[in-house]
DNA sequence: TCGATCTATATCGGACCTATATAGATGCAG
DNA sequence: CTGCATCTATATAGGTCCGATATAGATCGA
């Protein structure tokens, strides 16, 4: 799934700018489990419109850069369905926490406590966030991703609540000094 | 948490080549969370060597590529160490599979039950990987961190099950063809 | 009014993954 | 018993993606 494709998902829903649609996985529902930085959305939406899948409208602004308004085509939007056909590749989910986790018996309890409950905070933060934005508005796609993540996230904290206190007494005798 | 420190944490439990690296994630406890391919395992060693904080002997072997075990050194260990006390990166989760949800209006409903099926197989298959190596062996940290895996499988198969109903009816009337 | 944050685009360097190359050993199916 | 697939083992090239940075005026709150 690779950034043109998300980009081309999201111009399904409306025009965007590039700005628009990295705002998109920050604020709505879509964050939680895909996303994109600008230097990799910015070179997408311009070989996008080079390959014909979008087509691009600048709207000149006074004393600003132009917004440049992206809107898919039919031919894009036949590629992105095209590739909804395809076989879609694994999840990837990266944790430095858990990897840390590993290595709980090199460190200070102090530092294992310390990384559970910035973890626990982070976890709480983005289930608040998911409890936010689940207004009416959102698409039946919508709602079943954010009950997916609530779902997710709720384990990960149920878990870590049930279980911290295990993993917090596993230092060996010289990283406890 | 780069594939530096991630070849030193591996390296902090015993000497390994870059193969055994990778073996480590495909085979053992260390898979679900962390990753990371030999495009990265094998420069990652070669500059912890120029560093200093790792130590390679080659074994020669008979009509065979010598095999170049590593051994981190103290350096290595302190330098580890050192990055699990800084603030840790934050988890990253990319799923296609939720991203394609919110796209199932777009698409026939036997493509997003066929996307359900195989989404819950490939969870089922990862959840029983654990299952497989949950054996005494394992220290406090990998029983941990296999308890926590278990905890977000058995959350996503839950919701899927309870839930995969109404994203199958999520058609719009053109994509229903 | 001054600094912080926001809108908006863009690029560079570096990190990382995928695919590929090489090559002998081993194991299994026919 | 033979041939094909898989395993051990290292390595690199090409391409994708992210993080940091640059630019620059607008807006908003202290």
């Amino acid at each position: 799934m690779d950034v043109r494709t998300i980009c081309l998902g999201i111009l399904t829903r409306g025009d965007a700018t590039g700005y628009e649609i990295k705002k998109l996985f920050e604020d709505d529902g879509y964050q939680h489990f895909v996303e994109a930085s600008f230097g990799s959305i910015y070179p997408a939406l311009n070989r996008l419109t080079d390959e014909g899948y979008v087509s691009v409208r600048a709207e000149s602004q006074e004393k600003r850069p132009d917004r440049k308004v992206y809107s898919i085509t039919p031919t894009g939007r036949s590629q992105f369905i095209a590739s909804l056909l395809k076989p879609l590749p694994e999840d990837r989910h990266r944790s430095p926490f858990v990897f840390a986790m590993l290595f709980a018996d090199l460190l200070p309890t102090s530092r294992v406590s310390g990384m559970l409950n910035t973890y626990i905070d982070q976890v709480g933060q983005k289930l608040a966030h998911l409890n936010e934005h689940n207004d009416a508005s959102q698409s039946g796609g919508e709602k079943f991703v954010s009950g997916f993540g609530r779902a997710v996230y709720v384990a990960i904290l149920d878990f870590l609540t049930a279980h911290r206190a295990e993993i917090e007494e596993q230092q060996s005798a010289q990283a406890a000094e």
